[in-house]
DNA sequence: GTAGCGGGTGACGCTGCGTCAACCGCAAGG
DNA sequence: CCTTGCGGTTGACGCAGCGTCACCCGCTAC
C-alpha cells in the first residue's frame, strides 16, 4: 500500500516531523487523512509528489507562500523563479557592497590602531605654517594651528578620538557611495564643524571652514593622514566641508 | 543645552522613534533620563555618540547583541568585524550557489517550454544548412535536415518527447558519473539511433551518425538546447554517439 | 502492569523592528 | 473652558520558518 505515516515520510524525504505538521498547519500540505490510531496523519502518493515539489522549490529559496501559490496554479512557476532570481541578484549585490564596506572599515581600524594619538599633530611645525599662510591667508591658518598648539595633553588624546570617529564614519558613507552633500554625510560634517569650533577662539565662518578644507588637501601632514582612509578621501572630505560651508554656515 | 528629545534625535539621525524605544527596551541605548513632561526620554551627548556608533556598526550589518557587546567592551570591534566579514563571505557564496541553481532551473523550464513541438526545429533554415554542409559534408546534413522538414505535425510533437526522455535519462547517467561507453549509456544511445534512423530516408552509417553528433556540438540551435541539461552535456552526448558509431554500427 | 515507541496538540522563542491601540501633558485657538 | 493637535508614553501583535519544550494518547512487547 502506498500510504506513509509521518515517520516514514521523514525517513523518505529528510524533512522533520515538525515541518510536516507545520506545512499542514499553514495549509501547504495536508495529509490524505488523519484516520490512523490516535489521529495519526497518513500521506499517500499525491501528497508525496506534492511534498517533493515543495522541497524542490524550497531548495531554490522560494518562500512557502509563493510555493503554495505556484502549486495552486495561481502563479506561473517560471515567472516566479525569474522574480526570485532578480531578488537573489539584488541580495547578492547588497551583500557584496556590505562586504566591501566592512572590509574598508577593517582596514581603517587597522590603520587607526597604528595611528597613535600623540603622533596626530606632530607635523604642525613652522615651515608648513609659513607655506600654508601664503596660500590661504594668515588669519585662518594662525587660528587653526594656534588652537592645536594650545591644546592640553588630554585634548590631544580626546580630540583625535573624535576626529577619528567622524573620519571613520565618513569613510564608511563614502564607501557606500553617498554624495558629499548627502544628509548623513552633512550630519557628520556638522559634528566636525562643532569640534573645530570648540577649539578655535571664535566660531569659524564659512570662508574659514572652507580654508580648513583646503588645508587638509594641501598640507601633506593632513592629506597623508586622511588618504589612509582610502585614496581620494581627502578630496571627498573637502567637498563635504565645502558643501557644509555653502549650505549651513 | 545639548539634550535632545526623541523627535529631535529622529531628525538628527534618521532612525525612527520606535527604534529608539526598542533600543531602550533591549538595553542597547538608554536615554540619559526620562524626566521630561509625561516621562519623555531625554538624550544627551554621550547617548548621541553611542547612537552614532550603533548606527555605524548596524550599517555594516552587525547584529544588535554583537553591537551591544562591542560597545560594552566585551568584544573587540576589529575581531567582530573580521568574523562578520567571514560570515558575509559565506553568505555571498551561499547566495551565489543558490542563484546558479535557480538560473539552471529557469533554463531547464525555458528549455521545456521551448521544447514545445512547433519551436523545436524552427532554427533549421537555409543559412545554417549551408554552413553545416561545408563542415560535415552534404549528404549527412541534407538527410538530417530533410527528415526533420518532412515530419508531420504529429511527429513534431511525438519525436521531441522521445528525444527528451533519452536526453533526460542520459543526463541522469552522466550525473552518476557513468562513462559515455557504459552499457547503460549505450543502450540509450541505441534508442536514439533507432529514433533517428526511423526518420532518415535510410539507415545512417557510422560516419553519418558521427556527423550528427558533430552537428549537435557545433550548431548552437542544438548545442544550447543540450547544454541546458548541464554544462558539457553536448560533448558527453557526442562522445557517447561516437562510441556507439565505433562499436555498434 | 508497565515501559517504550510513535505519534498528537499547544505554546514559546528567535530578529528587529512596523504598526496599531489607547492614553497622557502641554500649548494654542475658538 | 473646551477642543484640537502635537509629541510623546506603554503594551501587544505580526512577520518566516520552523526548533524546542511540555504534556498527552494508543498500541505493542515484556
Amino acid at each position: 500500500m502506498d500510504t506513509w505515516t509521518t515517520a516514514e515520510l521523514v525517513r523518505l524525504t529528510g524533512v522533520t516531523a515538525r515541518t510536516l505538521r507545520h506545512y499542514d498547519a499553514i495549509g501547504l500540505l495536508a495529509p490524505a487523512d488523519t484516520g490512523g490510531p490516535g489521529g495519526q496523519r497518513r500521506y499517500r502518493r499525491p501528497q508525496l509528489l506534492r511534498l517533493q515539489q515543495i522541497l524542490l522549490l524550497k531548495r531554490l529559496g522560494l518562500r512557502l507562500d509563493v510555493i503554495a501559490d505556484i502549486l495552486a496554479g495561481g502563479l506561473d512557476e517560471l515567472a516566479a523563479l525569474r522574480r526570485h532570481a532578480a531578488d537573489l541578484a539584488r541580495e547578492q549585490d547588497r551583500i557584496a557592497r556590505l562586504a566591501a564596506t566592512v572590509d574598508a572599515t577593517i582596514r581603517q581600524l587597522e590603520g587607526a590602531r597604528a595611528m597613535a594619538p600623540e603622533t596626530w599633530f606632530d607635523g604642525l611645525d613652522d615651515p608648513h605654517r609659513d607655506d600654508a599662510r601664503r596660500r590661504w591667508g594668515r588669519a585662518v591658518v594662525e587660528r587653526a594651528y594656534q588652537a592645536m598648539q594650545d591644546m592640553t595633553p588630554e585634548q590631544r588624546r580626546a580630540v583625535p578620538a573624535e576626529f577619528d570617529r567622524i573620519a571613520t564614519a565618513l569613510a564608511a558613507l563614502r564607501a557606500e557611495g553617498r554624495d558629499p552633500g548627502d544628509p548623513a554625510v552633512q550630519t557628520l560634517v556638522a559634528d566636525h564643524y562643532a569640534l573645530v569650533a570648540r577649539h578655535w577662539d571664535s566660531e569659524p565662518g564659512a570662508a574659514a571652514y572652507r580654508g580648513l578644507g583646503a588645508l587638509y588637501t594641501d598640507d601633506p601632514r593632513f592629506r597623508d593622514q586622511y588618504e589612509q582612509r582610502g585614496a581620494g578621501f581627502t578630496a571627498y572630505l573637502r567637498a563635504a566641508m565645502d558643501a557644509y560651508a555653502d549650505t549651513r554656515i
